[in-house]
DNA sequence: TTGAAAGCGCTAACAG
DNA sequence: CTGTTAGCGCTTTCAA
């Protein structure tokens, strides 16, 4: 069996209160009890209990994620930032893996309640019902996210609409007019965020978009699939397509190379996210700062929980516009 | 702040112990009394702590799992069924992501210790040094790895070198000879076993291939693509490529594309794992049974863990070749 | 079938 | 600066 603190304590000769002391606030210990404490500490490769440490300060030193799409590598790359993040913080990161599912929902929720979790990072398209069952003096983030809730919480976001904006601008100066836009699901902020970009920069230069010119996709792959497909039904195929994530968008190539239709050749593309890869050719696309994300984000949380300090703050982190090989300038006269 | 067991214990008119054996052992109390209790905990929807549980049966219901790289999209769905599969049997998962580090594997088993974690699954690429420091009432599973440590440990892996066989047959009556092959690192066990079902094969039919065939690959998309590169610069390119895994026949394929070399018509190809998507005509491959390989996996450890048993155990999950649209039969006299 | 009581390993007043 | 002591919330003998 492990070596408990009392173990210690008779080892070195001290109370239990001293070799806490020693463990937790050194200072306040002369310097040769803590030395003395020490030794045996090494010598014996004791480690305090983590059980009975959280016990005992009611602190699980625990944080929650809640996300329901693992297999998107935007949120694969951001777990494994944040995992590891707090983990360099000593705090342990558990993933709610929602699936978008209200019952699984609710029992990480419950989890989240008997195993006092700290703090809770919340991610897109989880519903809103059952968070009033949080505990109140809960922590929380949002990462792209809004939420219904009495909860005060941290806020952290790309900035959509502009980065968006830009990349559309960029399209106008390549000389596209007809340019389609792909929409993540309804009623996710993100995705009426990116789509607002859109519009601002159509309505801006006064393009001739209309509503066929948008089509609702959903943030999964194969969405990027269907709406080439919608766009090719049209009597005038759009010039530049701007998917508002980099699954869709790839989703999107992978159909018009097995059209044989030529990106950026016969149609620009544009994605968002940054994390493409698979590509023959790399995907203008507008990157996500995930590391500014994860950071702002672990950040902003451990120093609400440990300052017990609690508001609605919103921090904006900027994406990178990366221009890759996807798109094509237009010559004076193309459309 | 929430109830405790005492309170519960107040107001249903009953000991402790007793409200203890309504929520641990129902059997062993009387119906009026279990039912009398129960009212209160749903009226007052108490929780016991999690916490104050695990600190008293030092039983942190706690598992880890070992992973290096959550970026592959394999290792992101097979933390995703675990993690799933785990919460279902009240188990809760720790993502630890070692980056293959040998600093972070150390945190990471003081962290086990400390914390009394329960389980451990490991998957590829860990070095094996620190393994000695795990408390040795450890329970461990590996998932296609195999470990030099006193641990017995229960082994879970896919028929690969069966499988590899397979696939390189199949080649083989498509009537392809020259038969090229991507390995996966060096030492790593699963790398090993998948060249052999190569040679297997390439040594039954007597195929001409010598070493200039086999090109050393470290799983990650990248040496895909160079793996192409470096067969284009033979003097007799081969007609097909077996890699052996999937995101380095996507960085094989993407690369393929990118030169105008028409997969399957110029150049057959396969994968290995199932979990390629991002292609614009999918891959053939072998698909690992990843729902199974999990199951098992967290099957085996809870069992072993509340059973108190431990041993050494190999449990093989097959693999499913899944055929494409990436490999062309040869006319007979082509080559 | 139930209750009393001890104690898991640690921290935090409080007193000295 | 250090020790004594109480107690976190729960489970588990042991006795009734």
């Amino acid at each position: 069996m492990a070596l408990t603190i009392s173990d210690i304590a008779k080892l070195s000769e001290v109370s239990t209160a001293t070799v806490s002391r020693v463990i937790n606030s050194p200072e306040k210990v002369s310097e040769s009890t803590r030395k003395k404490v020490m030794e045996v500490i090494k010598k014996h490769n004791y480690q305090p209990s983590g059980l009975a440490q959280s016990f005992r300060t009611k602190k699980s030193k625990t944080l929650a994620l809640f996300i329901y799409d693992i297999d998107n590598p935007f949120y694969a790359k951001l777990i494994k930032e944040l995992n590891k993040m707090a983990f360099d913080r000593d705090y342990t990161l558990i993933i709610c893996d929602t699936e978008n599912n209200k019952d699984r929902e609710l029992e990480y929720i419950n989890y989240i309640n008997q195993n006092k979790i700290e703090g809770l990072i919340m991610t897109e398209g989880i519903s809103t019902d059952h968070f009033n069952k949080l505990n109140n003096n809960m922590y929380l983030v949002c990462i792209d996210r809004d939420l219904d809730c009495e909860l005060p919480y941290l806020r952290v976001t790309t900035n959509n609409r502009e980065s968006v904006a830009k990349a559309i601008e960029y399209l106008v100066n390549l000389n596209h007019k007809k340019i389609a836009f792909v929409s993540g699901p309804k009623d996710v902020k993100t995705s009426i965020e990116r789509k607002n970009g859109y519009l601002d920069i159509i309505k801006k230069y006064e393009l001739p978009v209309d509503g066929d010119y948008i089509y609702q996709g959903d943030f999964k792959r194969e969405s990027g699939s269907n709406a080439l497909d919608y766009f090719l039904s049209l009597s005038e195929l759009p010039s530049a397509i701007f998917c508002s994530n980099d699954l869709m968008a790839e989703g999107l190539l992978a159909r018009a190379l097995s059209l044989n239709i030529d990106i950026p050749n016969e149609l620009s593309l544009i994605g968002f996210d940054g994390v493409s890869k698979a590509l023959y050719k790399p995907l203008t696309t507008i990157k996500q700062d995930i590391h500014g994300i994860a950071k702002t984000s672990i950040n902003g949380l451990i120093s609400m929980i440990e300052g017990g300090v609690k508001g609605n703050t919103v921090k904006e982190i900027s994406g990178e516009f990366l221009i890759g090989e996807t798109c094509r300038r237009l010559k004076s006269g193309e459309e």
